[in-house]
RNA sequence: GGCGGCAUAGCCAAGUGGUAAGGCAGCGGUCUGCAAAACCGUUAUUCUCCGGUUCAAAUCCGGAUGCCGCCUCCA
């Protein structure tokens, strides 16, 4: 099945075809750097380096452009909140989101433009549209007039007339219609500003991304990401300056993610319950929160609670597990060598090639650990190489998986140590005590105590400690 | 007021015309000195409700109920 993309616009899967052949260009909306990152922002970056990642795992030349809007005017209140400039407050955000996604494993965009680098674009296509009629500017401020682009409205589904004007807009008797938003602001005092043919002045918001695509990407792009949220206005705003100013088709493919709500509740400032990602990395493994943003299609609104998280992070230790328990059995734990791509690797295509359904591509993860764990239960104690290539091939689509969402990137002896280490921290209790009681079973087994061992087992469970007999040895774990 | 979405087992969640993936939890079993891990079996005659179309519907159409989102520079 070829790959298909529900595309906002349409309101339909459609198959993707890109404008040049084996290519994608795509630009996705990246954050306002005014607050640090929450679980939402994860959800969306997460789910478009996935969907990067996809793409070029199966065989796509991939310009991912994500860019930061670094000038606005929530980074302006911020400023001047905190008394600290403009620039200070973006960069002080920028550094916090590369944080925040690196430690969640996200990859870095082809191109990871600022607003503030392409004020001369910017400048550019608002010229451009004033003197084709679209634009007018008053007082140093330049509006785009959403009446003369008789296709606004066609991405969010809304037709200007029904738009009750002045419902909820502020009514500014400088405009001609309501809805004509700010291509260009005349800067107040303080404010951070550029010279233009207006004045001193800034970029409204929504014209960067237009901007930036235009320059980065060219006139017509093949995907155009972000939250649901920005479908209106700000997506339907960027159509209109785009559109108006290149009179070619923006866009091919829009997709928008769905948001999280916390406890069934929406994040909000006002309930207080914004969670923010270095809050959940505390205490939740990153490839586990992969995990969770990914068990649920993209564009469902899904639910953030801890049920869903011990969900997938116990999840997540089982893939490891079964990780660890391959490579005891194979002597070279093979990795990008062994290239064929195997039954599993072509399941989860399947799944992705139908609007990037990670829900089914991890039912699909899950399905291969099974077999592989049955195949190891089956084997003789020395299995053949036969048997042990069969594994490595499996293994190593696992890998190829994991390496598209994100996951199963560590050994497993360093995730299972990391792990440890996390929960002995929290829990404040001595290593050193629990391998002194393990050590005194061991001998008590060795001689056939059983009540003793038993009682050392459970002696250790009531200090969160799981033990668990191999043949060569007892390893232990903490639990939750 | 306008626009849109969702409703699948105790929980999470795929499935958009051909007879209900997967995960968690539960129960029974194999393995184990006991466990753990792993595996096997089992758990929705049925997809909010009522009509309709069809040989065939969780899937399409109409209606009802419930929940939610956007229309405020919120991912």
């Amino acid at each position: 099945m070829p790959l298909t993309i529900y595309n906002t616009l349409t309101k339909k899967k459609e198959p993707f075809e890109t404008v040049e052949p084996g290519k994608v260009r795509m630009y996705v909306c990246g954050p306002t750097v005014y607050d640090s990152c929450h679980i939402g922002h994860a959800r969306s970056v997460v789910i478009f380096d996935v969907i990067a990642r996809y793409l070029r795992a199966t065989g796509y030349d991939v310009t991912y452009v994500r860019n930061f809007t670094d000038v606005d005017d929530k980074i302006i209140n911020r400023a001047n909140q905190t008394g600290v400039s403009s620039q200070d407050v973006a960069e002080k955000y920028i550094r916090e989101f590369y944080e925040d996604m690196d430690a969640l494993k996200v990859e870095r965009a082809t191109l990871e433009p600022r607003a503030t680098g392409h004020i001369d674009d910017i400048i550019r296509i608002v010229s451009r549209l004033i003197e084709k009629g679209m634009a007018y500017s008053v007082d140093g401020d330049v509006y785009f007039a959403v009446e003369k682009f008789s296709d606004y409205g066609k991405l969010s589904g809304r037709k200007l007339e029904d738009m009750e004007a002045g419902a909820r807009v502020d009514v500014d008797e400088r405009k001609r219609n309501p809805f004509d938003f700010a291509l260009w602001k005349a800067s107040k005092p303080g404010e951070p500003e550029w010279d233009s043919p207006w004045g001193k002045g800034r970029p409204g918001w929504h014209i960067e991304c237009s901007a930036m695509s235009s320059s980065l990407l060219g006139e017509t792009i093949d995907i155009h990401g972000g939250g649901k949220d920005l479908i209106f206005p700000h997506h339907e705003n960027e159509i209109a300056q785009s559109e108006a100013a290149f009179d070619k088709p923006f866009v091919r493919y829009w997709i928008h993610n769905g948001f999280i709500n916390i406890e069934s509740e929406k994040m909000s400032k006002s309930l207080g319950n914004f969670l923010l990602i270095r809050d959940v990395l505390k205490n939740t493994h990153p490839e586990a929160i992969r995990l969770f943003l990914l068990a649920s299609h993209y564009r469902s609104p899904i639910d953030y609670n801890d049920r869903v998280i011990q969900d997938a992070s116990a999840n997540l230790e089982k893939l490891y597990t079964l990780l660890m328990r391959t490579d005891s059995i194979l002597d070279s734990p093979s990795r990008a060598s062994d290239r064929k791509n195997g039954e599993w690797w072509l399941r989860f295509c399947d799944a992705m090639n139908d609007d990037f359904n990670t829900a089914r591509g991890i039912g699909i993860v899950y399905e291969a650990a099974r077999a592989m764990n049955r195949m190891m239960d089956e084997f003789p104690s020395d299995p053949s190489d036969a048997d042990k290539k069969t594994l490595a091939t499996n293994r190593c689509d696992l890998l190829k998986i994991g390496s598209v969402l994100g996951i199963l990137t560590e050994s497993p002896g360093q995730y299972f140590e990391t792990e440890k280490q996390k929960k002995l921290n929290q829990s404040a209790i001595d290593p050193a005590v629990i391998e002194k009681l393990i050590q005194d079973r061991a001998e008590a087994r060795k001689s056939r105590n059983w009540q003793q061992a038993d009682a050392i087992r459970k002696q250790l469970e009531a200090m969160q400690v799981i033990l668990e007999d191999r043949p060569d040895g007892t390893i232990w774990k903490m639990t939750s």
